[in-house]
RNA sequence: GCAUCUGUGGCGGAAUUGGUAGACGCGCCAGACUCAAAAUCUGGUGAGCUUUAAACUCGUGCCGGUUCGAUUCCGGCCAGAUGUACCA
């Protein structure tokens, strides 16, 4: 009988789920293991052949795990809330949920089709209200703390009240928007609405006016990570900035714990240094310019050590300082140019990147050191978010400042000679030196210094003289976090007389609305909420972001029907981080960055025991497609064949990947697939059509999305398993290729004869040869070391190589099946499970011991030693050694062998390079 | 521009981490079975030279270095992928 994977495959999923096979509990006298994939969001397109590698390469880690005696937590669930189900609802009117709820469904179906082993009594969705009550949880807790640099953590808010009133304010190491100053005296008189305020300065969850990046097409505030290049990275729309009432999280106060972390874990050097990027840590100075009408001019530099290269300063278009130093004569000037400036797109801006543009203010400011004049410019290429928003310019040696000098005639005054190179006249220069390593000139008292010891002196002096300070900068801004949207989080905040109060009793429920469009008056969805309010007072109408659900749920799995905590202290305890997560890249500066600066605030609430989510991440590849084309020749309605078209004049059309197999059409199913294609004629090579191809993106749009679910009809869910793993490395992107699954299937079908002769089951109790057993350990070993290493590909190669191998022995002895059975069955579990039960076994081989190789059956009888002759040839010395002995030991033999050759005058003398090599001289 | 990663047959990719490069699979070629096809099985398959075989030579993007020995380590180029960018 041959294997029909359709009756085997259903019977042993009904098995597991029937059993719950897959079901954690706490154990504590197992080991655990944490292994999570990126949970997905249910779009309604379902599942395409890129989305299972992660999941399948998580559960091949699950099962093997849990042979080699893990407890092993490996749930799923979904990121349920999101814009593509709201924007179905603007155009349906159909409750999201609805929507969500039949996308969760269909993706349900084809996750199980794969046999994952999921403990599904676990799964959360982030839209459930058992599930939000913990995120709109963990917003109260974040709106109710401060962080203090000094305790190096977030504190509980009221500390910072006493501190007010003990009249410490100013005295304060603490995040804030900005520095305060008020005595005991002055907070006691404050009004309530004052004091609301002012701790808005420091709360980690915090309503301000913030500069926003707002999208009209979406009709929402969006978050940096979600913009690039200017334009919304969902649907790509143009995004303006705007001023706007915000709640914002203060991920910036973690920043250098974020960067801190990033040492502890075990990521891709990219992904991490992609998170470095963003943080964008820089050390520098704050130096104050005195103006000329008695002020002083803040601004940040990390090129200290260039002071004295200074020519012209530069404002940002926002800085307030502008009205008070521009000079009647150049005002109205100035003006236009600010206005210019502010009603720019960010995306123009980005788009003009290399046109220079500036307008100068009429002011100067006085150079702290040399007390030179130096004019002050107003320009856009100076961010207002970046710093203080002004900078001193050195054209010399920083590139946009020499652009803008060369575009208003400013002067160059070099600074630094570059290491080898000579001091030289600037006005020759075709573009700025902005290296970093060189010696400084004409610079007074640092002169002659290297570039590295000039920044730690001038900063020294700087201090000494108070004018200035060393200062760190990060790149990182704080998240913002509200959202103009209906599908997502509700705040947990009323407002009382202008005074958000946080709603206690949670969760708060998304109340149901109409339409989902935002109010006629530009207010959120949520507006329209009919009798939607705290005794009266309003809600906030805002909702959370995307990432706001999924920041902390690896640690709701951990726990997931506890009613009292996110996480009990137990649970957390005994299963504390996750050992392995598995997904995308894309989340490098989004979800990843998030979740861990949640994790650090929970863990210094005492909440969870890590302050790192997740110990290791694999990121795999992207699947891409593989469309095939027909090339139509112009004019006709005709196809030639794709070794033929280069006689003709053609246009290459996509075709269904699903009307092409191994690149030869299927002309009968091609005709009736449009209308247009009925009476197509075609030019055929050999009395086939063939198709070109090429890799692209898979897209619904090019027709080569492959659908898992016609692959497991057809082939059964462990070839497309194992296939997916075969396909190549699981970190790189590779296109799909469907002809390869017929040898992976041929490899199941070999597997399934092994154990039956003449169609029926039979194995042999008889004891295995020596050959046998080499042949089952040498897979055994090799197996296990990738799995360890997470190259799944070559474990398969390894199947391939033992099942042939056994296959030419003709071996069918139960001692060496056994083992095979439970080898594969993290790869292969449906199969496994079969053979494991017809062997005799009543329990499942999900927690049966992964089998230890026998290194006795991993001898080599001839074993091939390198030697060097006179220092040239390579050549081999066949030693009969073992290869469970040691390097000395072989050294030994090795040197006898050698001997053999000195006696017998073949050489003159021999000596031993390092430890394997044989260096012999004739 | 900057950062990270990757360059091996017709293709996807292996290589005990410095030791016989090309495992395994696809594709292709030949053969067996068959009236025939499909399926299945067996053998071959980097390039060059040679009538064939043996043997030999060349071969891991390019140039150089370290080493008895380099796909692997180091330096410099070239190409591609991804991310990011007026961040002072």
């Amino acid at each position: 009988m041959e294997y029909n994977h359709r009756t085997v495959e259903q019977k042993w999923q009904k098995y597991w789920q029937k059993e719950q096979i897959f079901k954690t509990q706490e154990e504590n006298t197992k080991p655990k293991y944490y292994v999570l994939d990126m949970f997905p969001y249910p779009s309604g397109a379902g599942l395409h052949v890129g989305h299972p590698l992660g999941y399948i390469a998580s559960d091949i880690v699950a099962r093997y795990k849990r042979q080699k005696g893990f407890n092993v937590l490996h749930p799923m669930g979904y990121d349920a809330y999101g814009l593509p189900a709201e924007q179905y609802a603007i155009q349906t009117g159909q409750h999201p949920a609805i929507t969500t709820e039949q996308n969760i469904q269909r993706y349900r179906k084809q996750l199980d089709l794969l046999g994952l082993s999921y403990d599904w009594s676990r799964e959360v969705r982030t839209c459930n209200p058992d599930y939000y009550k913990w995120t709109q949880w963990t917003f109260v807790q974040l709106f109710n703390s401060f962080y203090c640099y000094d305790a190096n953590k977030a504190l509980p808010i009221a500390d910072l009240i006493s501190a007010f009133e003990a009249g410490a304010a100013k005295d304060l190491n603490v995040a804030c928007g900005k520095k305060m100053d008020f005595s005991d005296e002055d907070w006691k008189k404050f009004t309530p609405k004052e004091k609301s305020d002012i701790l808005m300065n420091y709360r980690l969850a915090y309503l301000s006016d913030t500069v926003v990046n707002w999208c009209p097409a979406l009709g929402t505030v969006l978050a940096n990570d979600e913009i690039i290049n200017g334009v919304s990275v969902r649907g790509g729309y143009p995004v303006e900035r705007k001023s706007m009432k915000q709640w914002s999280l203060r991920i910036t106060a973690y920043a250098e714990r974020l960067l801190e972390g990033l040492n502890r874990i075990d990521w891709t050097e990219s992904i991490k240094e992609i998170q470095r990027n963003w943080i964008g840590k820089s050390k520098g100075a704050t130096l104050f310019f005195p103006l000329e009408n008695g002020s002083k001019l803040e601004i940040f530099t990390t090129r200290a050590d260039t002071l004295f290269g200074v020519t012209f300063m530069v404002v940002c278009p926002e800085h307030n300082i502008i009205k008070d130093i521009t000079t009647e004569e150049h005002r109205l000037e100035v003006e236009k140019y600010v206005q210019w400036a502010k009603n720019r797109s960010e995306r123009e801006r980005l788009a003009e990147v290399k046109t220079v543009t500036g307008v100068f203010t009429g002011s100067y400011a006085v150079h702290p050191l040399n007390g030179e004049r130096i004019p002050i410019w107003v320009a856009d290429y100076v961010l207002a978010g970046y710093g203080s928003g002004a900078i001193m310019a050195v054209p010399a040696h920083d590139s946009r400042d020499f652009a803008f000098a060369r575009r208003f005639n400013l002067p160059v005054k070099q600074v630094v000679v570059p290491t080898d190179e000579q001091e030289e006249d600037t006005s020759l220069w075709q573009e700025s030196k902005d290296s970093r390593e060189g010696t400084i000139v004409n610079s007074d008292l640092i002169s002659g210094l290297q570039v590295k010891d000039a920044i730690d002196s001038i900063i020294k002096y700087i201090e000494d003289k108070k004018i200035g300070y060393g200062t760190v900068n990060y790149r990182l801004r704080d998240a913002i976090f509200s959202r103009q949207r209906y599908w997502g989080e509700p705040f947990p905040v009323y407002y009382e007389n202008d005074i958000p109060k946080i709603i206690n009793e949670l969760p708060l429920l998304l109340p149901p609305i109409e339409t989902y469009l935002p109010t006629e008056t530009g207010e959120p969805p949520l507006a329209r909420a009919k009798n939607w309010n705290y005794k009266g007072f309003p809600y906030d109408h805002n909702t959370m972001p995307g990432f706001a659900g999924s920041n902390a749920y690896y640690l709701r799995y951990e726990d997931p029907h506890n009613e009292n905590y996110l996480v009990s202290k137990e649970a957390n305890q005994y299963w504390q981080n996750v050992d392995l997560y598995i997904g995308g890249s894309e989340h490098a500066t989004g979800h990843l960055l998030y979740s861990r600066f949640i994790t650090k605030f929970l863990f210094d609430l005492g909440q969870c025991c890590k302050d790192e989510p997740f110990a290791k991440l694999i990121n795999q590849g992207m699947i891409q497609g593989r469309s095939n084309f027909v090339y139509r020749i112009k004019g006709e309605n005709k196809f030639v064949s794709f070794n033929l078209k280069s006689n003709y004049q053609t246009d290459a059309l996509h075709v269904d990947i699903n009307l092409v197999e191994n690149d030869i059409l299927n002309i009968e199913a091609f005709k009736n697939w449009r209308e247009e294609f009925k009476y197509a004629e075609f030019i055929l090579e050999d009395g086939k059509y063939i198709c070109g191809w090429e890799v692209e993106k898979m897209s619904k749009s090019l027709y080569n999305v492959q659908n898992p679910d016609m692959l497991v009809e057809r082939y059964g869910a462990d070839t497309l398993r194992l296939y997916e793993m075969f396909l190549g490395p699981l970190e790189q992107s590779k296109p799909w290729d469907t002809q390869g699954i017929e040898g992976v299937s041929r490899f199941i079908r070999k597997l399934w004869r092994l154990y039956h002769r003449d169609g029926e089951f039979s194995v042999s109790e008889q004891l295995p040869s020596k050959a046998e057993f080499t042949a089952l350990h040498k897979a055994i070993k090799k197996v296990e070391e990738d799995i360890e290493k997470f190259s799944f590909n070559t474990s398969v190669s390894t199947f391939m190589v033992c099942v042939n191998e056994l296959t030419e022995l003709k071996c069918n002895k139960r001692e060496i099946l056994e083992p095979l059975s439970i080898l594969i069955s993290a790869f292969a579990p449906h199969i496994a499970e079969e053979l494991w039960c017809l062997l005799g076994h009543s329990t499942s081989i999900t927690y049966a011991d992964f089998p230890k190789y026998d290194s006795t059956y991993l001898e080599q009888t001839v074993f091939n030693y390198p030697v060097s002759i006179n220092g040239k040839t390579r050549a081999f010395i066949e030693l009969d050694l073992h290869l469970s002995q040691s390097d000395v030991e072989k050294i030994v033999l090795a040197d006898a062998m050698v001997q053999k050759f000195i006696d017998n005058r073949m050489v003159k003398r021999f000596i031993f390079v390092p430890k394997r090599i044989i260096n012999i001289v004739v």
